[in-house]
DNA sequence: TTGTACGCGTTATCAC
DNA sequence: GTGATAACGCGTACAA
């Protein structure tokens, strides 16, 4: 038998399995990881019998360092509570596995002091690429950001950002605006005439491109947008909101469409809880397709959004080494038609 | 004027940062880093000064060579796009910003292979904990994966297994019993009395410990738990097992307790598509509260499951040099009554 | 084809 | 207090 030198603790490291082997370290290396060079059968077979027996795996950290490039992408979200980014979050994972890269994840709750902060954080660990699934509001890109960006990527870090981006920039979109336009001319073409728009803070790139969308679509089709309140993009904002609006009177057939569902699902509730019927008496609408969207009232109305796939394509986008905007086909968005928008008779 | 040593590309060294301030680079990592050593305050300045001219940022990867430690939590979940683990790694995330920490994450996506891939993989990190929020099923934990589970153990890796773990282990769990138990408690005491539940599949701890729980507090309050259907745990199995259990026969006042919000929400959906209202015919309870539940139904009653804190209590566990569960006081399960479930007379 | 030796960016142990 | 210098684990010219 060979000798003990089983590693006391820690992990084994590459040196002890070419020892095991009875190889040199370089061999050892050219077998375990992706090497272009060719080694002897016979070899090959000793070295990984050696790292089988010690159940050896390379310490990336290290060969992070020795080769001055790392298999990290980092991605950054706005809050990886929202189903929204979760879905996001799932595609850049299948993406990173596919590719065999890991992903470290960090969460800056909307606050853009944090996401500085951890931008500045992420550049430690000298990432491949760098996937910004942050709620831009427009024209608020701290020049402080912008320097840590241009610094990322001068170290050779591929910057994502996901909406549109600036000039030069790696970005992919959802498609917000397109999505919204369709809705709005279904339900125009349904019969709807007359749309109230419940939308997020005034500035919310994600928001406005929704508003803007639908309003476009909706007016295309005959209809009129009547009034587009702002407020927060939450459930409990579209409840109040909602409630709001019926305090001012609300006549019968009227649309609201809510900038996302959850806010759509506060408005359906705010409208059950004062007695009016979602469907029959007024007509509610959302984006995102979440999966309580079949459950909510009637079924609630909606445009699927394919989170997952924006999050694979922003993975393939970060890790790629040339990559071009003009390859990127459109996201498939659908307009989601269910009882909460029922064709109107007139 | 200093010298022309602009890192021609790639990012600044501690190197340069020693160079341009003229100190060693022992110094520079003094002042940069943590370190008890003391250095002049005059040093100090200068380090400072090259560091933010330079943009230094330290290289993670080489201080993790460098000190055989590095600073990362790994997180492996059974489905980052569920709305569950997403707050579960909101929570984790959070903690780990507090900590110091970078959170690396990974997906099952349910598979048992993959997760044994995955693990594997993350070895490779040297983590300092791994945080395992898989589903899982009772005795299926494969030797291969408890082989590498003591394989990063023994490499300094604190590896936490939400829900219930092996003795000696690092576990921390979200309590689904006692939740349950207290939600089958409260429904008994509203006068409920004949029970039907659809849960998961078979065998999976979460389903089964909700089911459990539930019957064992409902049983107890003077209620008959009559059947327990097994199915998946998603909306559109709750949906289908309802609609068998409506073509069986479901006698009116009858409560179905449903493992999880998105099972209720399949539940309800099944009920309002068969005529029957949910509330005043049925009574329908979940777990979990998603923030859908208010909007589904007339409210959905259901169990408040802290996933967050979870999270955050998981990377403590995963962090700390030494932990004990008994220390571990129980998380704050809440049942929440809505409409779906009113006090039924008599 | 195989092995030697140096470099990667950082920490830590020593002398000074 | 400060500065050489040897690690850390690995990749890779370069030489053999």
């Amino acid at each position: 038998m060979s000798e003990t030198h089983a590693p006391a603790r820690g992990a084994a490291t590459l040196h002890d399995v070419a020892r095991e082997a009875g190889v040199s370290l370089a061999t050892a290396s050219r077998v375990l990881n992706g090497s272009t060079r060719k080694v002897a059968e016979s070899y090959r077979e000793r070295v990984d019998a050696a790292a089988e027996k010690l159940g050896y795996t390379a310490n990336l950290s290290a060969q992070a360092t020795a080769r001055g490039t790392s298999a990290i992408v980092a991605l950054l979200v706005a809050d990886i509570g929202d189903v929204s980014f979760g879905r996001l979050a799932s595609g850049v994972v299948r993406g990173a596995e596919e590719a065999g890269f890991i992903v470290t994840i960090a969460d800056t709750g909307r606050d853009p002091e944090r996401e500085l902060r951890l931008v500045r954080t992420l550049r430690g660990q000298r990432p491949r690429g760098l996937i910004l699934g942050v709620a831009r509001k427009a024209g608020s890109d701290s020049a402080a950001l912008q320097n840590e960006l241009t610094a990322l990527a001068a170290m050779g870090c591929h910057v994502v950002v996901l909406g549109e981006g600036e000039p030069g920039q790696r970005s992919i979109s959802l498609g917000n605006r397109g999505g919204a336009e369709a809705l709005g001319a279904e339900l125009a073409e349904l019969g709807y005439r007359q749309a109230v728009v419940i939308g997020g803070p005034e500035g919310l790139r994600a928001s406005d491109d929704r508003i803007g969308g639908f309003t476009a679509g909706f007016t295309d089709g005959g209809g009129t947008t009547a009034a587009v309140r702002h407020g927060a993009t939450t459930r409990d904002a579209g409840y109040a909101v909602a409630r709001e609006l019926l305090a001012d009177g609300l006549a019968e057939g009227t649309l609201i469409f809510g900038v996302s569902d959850l806010v759509a699902a506060g408005i359906a509730s705010a409208l059950r809880d004062a007695g009016r019927q979602v469907g029959v008496d007024i007509a509610v609408a959302g984006f995102d397709d979440i999966p309580t969207c079949r459950d909510i009232g009637p079924g609630l109305t909606t445009v699927r959004a394919p989170f997952d796939d924006l999050g694979y394509r922003a993975l393939r986008a970060a890790v790629e080494s040339d990559w071009q905007h003009d390859a990127e086909v459109p996201l498939a968005l659908e307009v989601v038609v269910r009882g909460s928008t029922p064709r109107r008779d007139g």
